[in-house]
DNA sequence: TGACATTGGTGCCGAATTGGTACTAATTCG
DNA sequence: CGAATTAGTACCAATTCGGCACCAATGTCA
């Protein structure tokens, strides 16, 4: 016998994730009164002929007023009936959104990452996927500048990296680390914010460079 | 107005990947004659309260004769009839089966992943990302034991290692990174293959490891 | 106005890690 | 038995890492 297609109904559910006074925090709306959980993800359907991507930032545009600076997708999940909107599949959307950027529309508010309030259990799960996604993939993809602003300066980045790493770094490896790796160029902006030596601001400029990758790392296994 | 679902087609398609004879093996099956494309890789829709990688398991087992040790979600595509059976969405698995596991049923056959014959455009995506997938996820989950029998040598886990990171890697400081790493365990067992010293045969036994990650690496950005 | 607190940024140095070469070990082949 | 082949290890120079201390530039406050 050969495969055929079956009909589902299907959600995308968008985690938006953005640094809010020293936390990492996620976009929830609130839901219809009556309904089990107060908040949830923002979600819909995908409209005819939108990719994923497209109606991921439409659904945070409703929510936020503005469209996030990079979307990574989580997976489908698929568990029977423990979505909102009852959906057999939802594809899970991990939306970054530069700290500041936005404002959150009438019914919808920003929540610290560890101080959810209850949410669906399929919601739960991609919140969850979500922030180990956008973790695990901090040195492989620039998620750490597509939550700053444009022009950030160097303590601004390593506050996001520690954000996302949930340690402390040191200053001079850290630097020494990314002037190494050509990813972010010097403009010649300075910001100096109340007391302290101003600090000058830096553009995220990934240049070409030669694959200097080194050895196997045994040591970041997560399972 | 508040989000609605809306009724789409689901397929799950599945990358089946080995190593076969120094290279990556994908595995595909024949098409119905007349279709476009002559092969294609394994898909079905899933079954009613079917969890996707249940999915995955029974596609592949009927196509190999064997489940596979390992599953990886590679993401759900969309974008718009570009699969062999049509489907609105499609949800890409990566499936590792360890070298020598099962035998292609009829209709079902191994192509190195560097030499794959036509295949629907979505079925090709899905196979570069799954491809990618793997690849990224060496260092920070088991795929490379994945991919071996239960036990194996230190020297087949390096050949693994340098099938799927494309590069040579140095004895010495792949042996000292997996002795640190507390991964494996050897075994009582030797393995005399033709000609040269018998290897020592070992298995993954991952052990409890205080968390000793060290500094960012910005040298892995892949964009 | 001049300490001083505060934040930004760099230099130095010992310790750890890396990767190359070369070596030893155990087996098969002829 | 010796050559060839594969497994596994020892040494070592070069690089990298991380801790500490230091210098720089600004605001605060006596």
């Amino acid at each position: 016998m050969s495969p055929t297609v079956r009909r589902t109904t299907l959600a995308v559910d968008v985690v938006v994730l953005s640094p809010r006074s020293d936390t990492l925090a996620v976009l929830l709306v609130r839901t219809a009164v009556g309904a089990r959980e107060r908040w949830s993800l923002p979600w819909d359907a995908p409209q005819a002929a939108e990719g994923l991507e497209e109606a991921a930032a439409r659904i945070t545009t409703a929510a936020l007023g503005a469209a996030p600076a990079y979307f990574e997708q989580v997976g489908a999940l698929c568990d029977g009936r423990r979505h909102p909107g009852d959906a057999d599949v939802s594809v899970g959307i991990a939306a970054l959104s530069p700290a500041g950027d936005g404002i959150p529309l009438e019914d919808a508010e920003w929540f610290p990452l560890a101080a959810l309030p209850a949410l669906a259990p399929r919601h739960r799960t991609v919140v969850d996927r979500a922030a180990a996604v956008v973790r695990q993939r901090v040195d492989q993809s620039p998620v750490a500048f597509r939550l700053l602003p444009p022009t950030f300066t160097l303590s601004d980045l390593q506050a996001v990296y520690q954000l996302l790493l949930g340690r402390r770094l040191h200053k001079a490896s850290f630097r020494r680390a990314l002037q190494a790796s050509y990813l972010v160029e010097p403009t010649d902006e300075w910001r100096s914010e109340g007391r302290g030596r101003p600090a000058q601001l830096f553009r995220y400029a990934p240049k070409k460079r030669r694959g200097a990758r080194r050895g196997v790392r045994f040591d970041l296994f997560s399972d």
